[in-house]
DNA sequence: ACCGGCAAGTCAAACGTTTGCCTAGGTATG
DNA sequence: CATACCTAGGCAAACGTTTGACTTGCCGGT
C-alpha cells in the first residue's frame, strides 16, 4: 500500500484537458501499478489481487470518478457492447414498442443499441451493414430483412457477427430469429370472417418480399380453402403499408371484375384505415356492407368508426425476445439457431359482422337492430 | 512499388479467425508500410502519397475488403462517430419522427445513434449518461430532460462533450436547442377556443417538471387572460401522458365545484382521447356539450370521433434540425448556442365547436342543423 | 539450507489506427 | 560540386485497456 507517486507523469495535461481520469491516473494515487488496478475493478479478475488492495483501489477509483474507457476495452477485448438494430422504418408505429423491448433488454445487459433505417432499401441495407461492420458491433438484430437478402446476411455472418431475424424472417436461411406466428395471424383472421359466414373474401396484401406477408397471406388463404370459400387477392407494389396504399388496393379491389367480397383483410391496420376511406368515398358503409379487418392492432384504432378488428402482435415482447437471443448468442455462440414465433391473437370489434344476407336481426326493446358489439 | 512481403506475420492466425483485415494486412500486399496504408485512404491525408501509390494502395484495399476499424479510429482520434439520443419514452407516438429525423441526418454525416430511454427517471437518466461518457459518444442529444436536470448536464457538459437539447428546454441553462414553440402552441389553442365564443376554458396539463407543459400552458393562460376569460388549470401528476392519465383528470375537472368549462385544451391527444373516453361514461356529448381539443397530431386522431382538432408539431423536422446542430457543433465547438424554436400549426377538426348557448344554428334544406365541419 | 508452491503485484506486449518526426533520395540553386 | 530544399514514405510512439508471463517475498516441508 504505499505511494510511489509522480514517475509517469508526461501526458497529463492532454488528459487533464479532456477531463478524462484513466486507470494510470488511478495507479498513481492509488500506489499500485495500473494493471492492478485494471484487476481490482474487474469482477471477473479481481480475485488477483488482495482484498485490501481492491478496497482501497476501489475507493480511489470512485473518489477520482474513473469510468473505462469503452473504446479502449473494445479495442482490446473484441466487444463493444453494442448490438445494432437495423429497421426498415422507423414511422411504423408498430416498431416502436419493438425497440422499446430490445433498448431496455440490452441495457439490463449493459450493452446499447445503435439503430439504422433502411427505407426497405436493398443498397441502404448494404451500406450500413458496411458500416456496422467496421464498427465492429458485437451482433446485429435485423427487423428490415427482405426475403431475398439470404446473400447479404451470409456474407456479414462469414465475417463472424452474429444476426438475430425480427420479425421479418428470411428465405433459405438458419438464424436465430424472433417472429410472430403469421401463419396462425392469416389463419385466426381467416377464420374469424368465415365464422361470421363470410364465402367471399379478399386480401390486400402487405409489401411484397417480406416473410410477414407472405406467410399470413398463406395463412389465410389456406383457412379459406379449407372451408372451401372464395377468395380475391390484391397485391400491394409498395414498400410501405400506408393508408393510401391501402385506398390504392381497395380502390382495385372495388373495380375489379365480379361480384364484390363481403369482407376484406388488410395486412395492415393503415391499409385498412385507407381501406375504410375508399369505402366511405364510394359510399359504402362499414360493416353493413363490406367488413374490414386489419393487423397489429395499432394504438387508436380501436376509437375510430367503426372501431377496427384487428390481430394483435405482442411487439415489445418480441423485442425484448430477439434480445435476449442476442445476448444468449453472444455468450454461447455455438449455440443452435433458434427459432421462436409468437403467437398473435385475435382483437374483436365493430368494423367485422356477419354478411348482410345472413345477419341475425333482433329487436331489442328500444326497437333498434342490434349486432354483435363490444363496447 | 517493389514487394517485400513477409516480415510481419507473427498475429495471423488471430485475425484470420475473425476474418478481419488490418492495415497491415494491406500493407503487406502492397508491398508499404501500413502508415502508408493508412494516409492513402483518408482523405485528408491522402496528398502526402504519390498519385501512383495512392492508387495502387487503394486497389489493393478494396480488392482485400479492407474496412476502417471505428474502434481503434475511435480510440486514437477521440471521436467515435457516435451520437446518443436520450428519449423520456420510447412508446410515445411522437417520437418516433423526431427519432427518424435524427439518425437520417447522422447517417448522411456518417455517424450513427445510440439510443437510451429513461421514463422519466431522473436516477435512471443519471445512470444513461455516465454510461455514455464511459462510451465517448461525440455528443448527447437529450429529448427527456426535465426542467430541474441542469446539475446533471452541467456535469456531463463539463467533462467537454456537447449536449443538444431537442424537444424539452431545462432551466438556467444555455446550450444549443430545438424545440417546439411551445408558448406559441398554447396560445394557438387558447385562440382558437376563444375565437370560437368560449369564455370558461380548461386545461389538462401534461406531465409536470417538464418544459413542453410549463410553456404550453403560459402560453395558453395568457392568451385567456387577455381574453379576459376564465380558466381551470387541472394538474397532471404522471410522467407519461396516457389516456389513462386524460380520463382521470377529465373526472376530476368534471367532479369539480363550480360550473364546468364549455371547452378543454388537452396538453396530449392521448389525453384528449382518455377525456373523450370519459365524457362518453358520463353521457356528455362532444363538442356538443364540451370540446376538446388535443396536443401533437398524433397518426390516426383525424380517424376518430369526433376527429380531433388538434396542433401539429414538425417533429421529423425537429430531429433533422437537432442532427444538424450537433454536427455543427462537433464541427466548430465554440460556436454560441444557437435555440431554435420551430411554430405549430393548428389543425382544426370536429372536436371543437362554438359553445352551445352562441352556436349559430341554421337549417339546411334537408332540415338539419348544420355546424362548422371540415370532412 | 534448499526447493516447491503460492499469493500478490509488476511488466510489457498486444488491440488497430493515427500522426509527428525522420530519412533517403532527387532536384534546384549557388 | 556542395548546399538547401522538397517529396514520398518509413518509423515508432501514442490512444487506454487487458492479460500472459514474470518477479518477489513468504511459508512449509524435507
Amino acid at each position: 500500500m504505499k505511494r510511489r507517486g509522480g514517475e509517469r507523469g508526461k501526458r497529463d495535461d492532454q488528459r487533464r484537458a479532456r477531463s478524462i481520469v484513466t486507470l494510470e491516473d488511478v495507479a498513481r494515487v492509488a500506489g499500485v501499478h495500473y494493471s492492478t488496478v485494471s484487476r481490482a475493478l474487474d469482477p471477473s479478475k479481481v480475485w488477483r489481487v488482495n482484498p485490501a488492495t481492491r478496497k482501497h483501489v476501489q475507493a480511489v477509483a470512485r473518489r477520482m470518478g474513473y469510468q473505462r474507457d469503452m473504446v479502449a476495452s473494445g479495442l482490446k477485448r473484441g466487444r463493444t457492447h453494442t448490438v445494432a438494430v437495423v429497421v426498415a422504418d422507423l414511422a411504423n408505429p408498430f416498431i416502436a414498442p419493438v425497440l422499446r423491448g430490445i433498448a431496455n433488454r440490452l441495457e439490463g445487459a449493459g450493452m446499447m443499441s445503435l439503430i439504422g433505417e433502411t427505407q426497405d432499401d436493398s443498397k441502404r441495407l448494404a451500406r450500413i451493414l458496411d458500416h456496422l461492420l467496421s464498427r465492429r458491433v458485437d451482433a446485429i438484430i435485423l427487423t428490415a430483412a427482405r426475403l431475398s437478402d439470404g446473400p447479404a446476411l451470409r456474407r456479414i455472418s462469414r465475417k463472424g457477427i452474429p444476426v438475430v431475424l425480427a420479425v421479418r424472417d428470411v428465405a433459405g436461411i438458419r438464424f436465430p430469429s424472433c417472429t410472430n406466428d403469421e401463419l396462425l395471424g392469416g389463419r385466426l383472421a381467416a377464420e374469424h370472417l368465415i365464422g361470421l359466414g363470410h364465402r367471399r373474401l379478399a386480401q390486400l396484401r402487405g409489401p411484397k418480399d417480406v416473410s410477414p406477408t407472405v406467410e399470413r397471406a398463406q395463412g389465410f388463404s389456406k383457412a379459406v380453402t379449407a372451408a372451401r370459400a372464395v377468395e380475391i387477392v390484391v397485391r400491394s407494389t409498395a414498400t410501405t403499408p400506408t393508408p393510401d396504399e391501402g385506398r390504392r388496393l381497395m380502390r382495385m379491389l372495388l373495380d375489379g371484375k365480379g361480384p364484390l367480397p363481403t369482407a376484406v383483410f388488410a395486412h395492415h391496420d393503415l391499409m385498412a384505415l385507407g381501406a375504410l376511406a375508399m369505402m366511405a368515398e364510394r359510399g359504402l358503409s362499414c360493416p353493413d356492407e363490406i367488413s374490414i379487418m386489419g393487423f397489429h392492432d395499432v394504438p387508436q384504432v380501436d376509437r375510430i368508426t367503426p372501431p377496427l378488428t384487428s390481430i394483435r402482435q405482442p411487439s415489445e415482447e418480441l423485442g425484448r425476445i430477439a434480445a435476449e437471443m442476442t445476448i444468449a448468442t453472444l455468450s454461447w455462440p455455438d449455440r443452435p439457431p433458434e427459432e421462436r414465433r409468437l403467437p398473435p391473437t385475435l382483437v374483436v370489434r365493430e368494423s367485422t359482422t356477419a354478411p348482410a344476407g345472413q345477419r341475425p336481426t333482433v329487436l331489442d326493446p328500444t326497437g333498434e337492430t342490434v349486432r354483435k358489439s363490444t363496447s
